[in-house]
DNA sequence: TTCTACCTATCTACTAATAGGTTTGTATAT
DNA sequence: ATATACAAACCTATTAGTAGATAGGTAGAA
């Protein structure tokens, strides 16, 4: 992985383990073994680092959707879940999360960014939701849409809260969602 | 309301506004009208400022409930999304998900008291659910407890995803979560 | 007098960002 | 084959600004 690569995935992890806000160009520069000075020759800015992470993200949806494409809605949703999970695993929060927190704070660059990422997000859900539903393996009322906001949104906040309230929480939350997905 | 009070509430804006790392004592003072030094004769350290702010929401949170003890869980319910819904309205996000996404660059009372005020929030909305459950004004599977989690985590995270996606669908996922819970 | 609520002044540490220099490899012209 | 040119990826050094925090002083009220 070349050093570009490497800031990129280490300013990822930071944002979703302790905020956009809280992390420096020092804490990236000290890890990756250069100096901050360095940092800024590959992202000018913190921003484009931002716009960069995101961008990341958003590469990674798309190739994973390719990849799932011919699956069933079934595996993709256990897919969706395994992401989470393994957010939750690292006792971290998801990108979208993370930075919806401080939207306030960031730079308009970010803002368009993100949100073509969760609008891209919420299209594949909303599409495995009415895929499964049109094949009778998934139930639900309301459009695909609501109900792909729904499962994201409790997925999104059950890894934040958890780290509260304990980690049990979030394997409950998402066996019911599947469940009543699910149940017949 | 005094100067104490001022800065408390002032705090908790900024907090839900921007995040607990993005807002400043100068900001706190600038408002307020007094120096930052002087914001520190009130608060020590920023966390004693984050604890008082927390256990604010907690007082608020007991008064509610004792206001609300002989009302029906459908009003206590229309309470707790009126909640949110102001929250919303002021393109907030609610205490809980901002200090979450912030959790591990927390100091270790703030950390405490916001466990305390998560846990009495989902021991209330809790509470309200099993009591419309016994009386048939509720349905839904499982317990009382998994239930609020996935009803606050839904609020919780809608406040922060409808940032990006559009005002409009907090309301969506706020009917929807009523008419799932009372359609018979 | 002593306390409350503020003040000025200052400190240390950290922030993002920039200017300008060094090293290294690689392509091109002679 | 060797000199020249150049760009990539780093460096040192520095800037201007902000952070949270503290010491010590003051004016007015109890």
């Amino acid at each position: 992985m070349d050093t570009r690569e490497q800031i990129i995935q280490l300013a990822d992890n930071l944002i979703r383990d302790k905020g956009y806000n809280a992390f420096s160009f020092y804490d990236i520069s000290k890890t990756v073994g250069i100096k901050t000075a360095s940092v800024h020759y590959h992202f000018p800015a913190k921003s484009d680092l931002g716009v960069s992470v995101i961008e990341q993200h958003i590469h990674n949806l798309h190739v994973l959707r390719e990849k799932l494409n011919s699956k069933s809605p079934v595996e993709k949703l256990d897919k969706f879940f395994s992401i989470y999970a393994s957010i939750k695993n690292e006792n971290k929060v998801c990108l979208v999360g993370s930075l919806a927190t401080d939207f306030n704070t960031l730079d308009k660059k970010i803002k368009n960014k993100l949100k073509i990422f969760s609008d891209n997000m919420l299209d594949w859900v909303s599409e495995f939701l009415q895929e499964g539903r049109d094949s009778n393996l998934f139930q639900f009322e309301g459009s695909p849409r609501t109900k792909a906001m729904m499962i994201i949104s409790n997925m999104l906040a059950i890894v934040q809260l958890s780290r509260l309230t304990g980690d049990k929480d979030f394997k409950t939350v998402k066996d019911t969602i599947k469940q009543e997905l699910i149940k017949k």
